[in-house]
Formats: structure tokens, C-alpha cells, sequence
DNA sequence: ACCAGCTTGTTGACATGTCACCGACTTTGC
DNA sequence: GCAAAGTCGGTGACATGTCAACAAGCTGGT
């Protein structure tokens, strides 16, 4: 049983920044969609990889590996979609057990007016505040973090 | 009606790096929390500044601030915290309005057995892969976009 | 050809989070 | 004093996310 290792108070400080920017960026992510067309940033999540698709058309597997979510959530999501006209499903030609997923053009409408506001939005609160030297080594930093959490859950 | 300002490719990685270690760091939380002793990432973010105050007893007004939830996000997790006996609710004797919330001794053993595992995934996935120069850096970071979300939501 | 094991998608149960609203109480301005 | 406005906590409806389990189809080794 050894001495746990606390986190210094420059650390926790850190620490509980990120916690903070985690919270508020979502919710200005959300806010913003949500007035500018009535989507949810999950909702956008999915949008965005269709719209750039052949024909806006793409297989719930390949979807959700653009997006890197589990099959269920993928699943539930779809069907909320769905049920609001943002996209449709069909069956897949190649794969008895697949399943396509179509972007309607009501929710090529959604994407097409939100994706404007969502880039400024991004532009405002995360990049324009940082010169380019800081925004290459937060992604310094981010590449680290993702290793270290990579390494860890393997 | 002006031309949108879209994200450059570098900015864009960088946005989906964040994204990605947003999802990825706040599993391997949760995971490490449900292991080490059953509790949720939101059972912990209230038991942890409950087991600092004095007797572990706070006002749900103040616990609030601490950890700056709105009100009925808090009052849901309570309750669902009391169903399970990590917290009681108490009258408050100051304030008729008021609501008092202790921790419980097994909310106490809880928390005390997932601290220090908390703290060395913190560490090992967080601060561990950065250089000292490297968190202060990823600190103002922080403090920026910060900022601009303050400014932006005012 | 077969079948054990893998992949794919869905579902139901449940935990979490947000929103609009209410009811009770306190504070403020007069 | 007292009425208007603000504060505080809770509730129900709903959206989102996770987990375990399932059904169906595919695949590779024999």
C-alpha cells in the first residue's frame, strides 16, 4: 500500500480548467446550433460526416466509424433522427445484416444552414484567441494526452 | 451576406483531436471510478467538494457553486445519490428555502477509497506525458479560450 | 458443407443532463 | 407593512449515453 501521488496545486488548478472549458465550450456548441437550425450537437455529429458523402448516403458501420461511437448509442441516435425527418434507413445490398443511412433533404437543409455558424463559432472561442504557435502546441499537447490515454486502455 | 470563415485543415485537426480526447479522457475517468469503487464521474464531482467542507455538510445552493451545475441538474443528482445513500438531505436553518446535503459514512468510504486512484489516472494520463513547460503552456491555453467563452456567453 | 466464432444492428433498462415550470420563501423598494 | 421581484429547490417530460443481451448474417478452418 504506498503514498498515493496527489496532484500539485499548479496541476489541480490546470485540471480544473479543463473541466470548466469542457462544460462551457459544449454548451456554447450547443446554444449555437441549437438557434441556428434546431440541431443538437449530436445531431450535427452525424450530419456532417453524411453530407460529405457520395450522395449523402453511408453504412451505419462506416458512419460509425467516422465518428468513433459505440453501435447502440449510433443506433439510438439514428432513430431520433429518423423520427424528425433528418435522415432515413434502408437496407444494405452488399450485407444482409447492414443497414444505410440516408440524409433527407430536410436535413441536408439543417446541416447546410448550421455548418456556417458552427465554423465561426469554433473560429471565435478556440482559435482566434491563440496565435499560431500556441495552437501548434496545444495540438502538441493534445496528440500527448491522447497517447497516454491510448496507452492506458490498451 | 458574407462569406463564411471555415476552419483551416490544421485548425480542423485540432478541433478533432479536442473532440476526441473530450470523449476518450471522460471514459477512461469513468471507468477508473466504477473499479475502483462504484461510483459515477457525477457521484464524485459532488462527494469530493462535500468530504472538504466542514462535518460534510453543505448547502445545495453552495454546492452548487462549487461545482457550478444548475439547480435541477443538481437536485436530480441528489436524488439519485440519496436512493443509494451517499448523501441524506437536511433542513436548512437559516433559510426556509433552503436544503442541507451530508455525506454519509458510506458516501465517506466511497469517496475515500476512489480519491487516490482518481488522482494517479489524473496524473498518468494528464500530466505525466507533459514537460512542466508544456502545462503551464497548455494552463494559458486553457485561460484563453476561457475567456473568450465567458465573454461570448455575456 | 458445416459450424463455431465473429460482426452488425437493434432493443430495453437505466443513468445522466436540459428545459420549462411550479411553489415556497426572502429581499427590495416604496 | 406590503406588494413586486428575486432566490431556492424540486418535478415531469424529454433528449442523450451506456450496458447487457439478443437476433441475424457472415467467415474461416476443417
Amino acid at each position: 500500500m504506498s503514498e498515493p501521488r496527489w496532484l500539485t496545486p499548479d496541476q489541480a488548478e490546470v485540471w480544473a480548467k479543463y473541466r470548466t472549458l469542457r462544460r462551457t465550450l459544449q454548451r456554447a456548441q450547443d446554444q449555437q446550433l441549437q438557434r441556428d437550425s434546431g440541431l443538437s450537437a449530436a445531431d450535427y455529429a452525424l450530419l456532417a460526416p453524411l453530407s460529405e458523402s457520395a450522395d449523402g448516403v453511408l453504412r451505419a458501420r462506416d458512419l460509425g466509424a467516422e465518428v468513433d461511437w459505440e453501435r447502440s448509442r449510433l443506433s439510438h441516435q439514428i432513430s431520433r433522427m429518423e423520427k424528425r425527418g433528418l435522415v432515413t434507413r434502408e437496407a444494405c445490398a452488399d450485407d444482409a445484416r447492414g443497414s444505410m443511412v440516408r440524409l433527407t433533404e430536410k436535413g441536408r437543409e439543417a446541416i447546410e444552414a448550421a455548418a456556417p455558424g458552427h465554423a465561426e463559432n469554433v473560429r471565435q472561442l478556440v482559435f482566434d484567441p491563440l496565435t499560431p504557435d500556441e495552437v501548434r502546441l496545444f495540438g502538441d499537447v493534445l496528440d500527448r494526452i491522447l497517447d497516454a490515454v491510448e496507452r492506458n486502455s490498451r
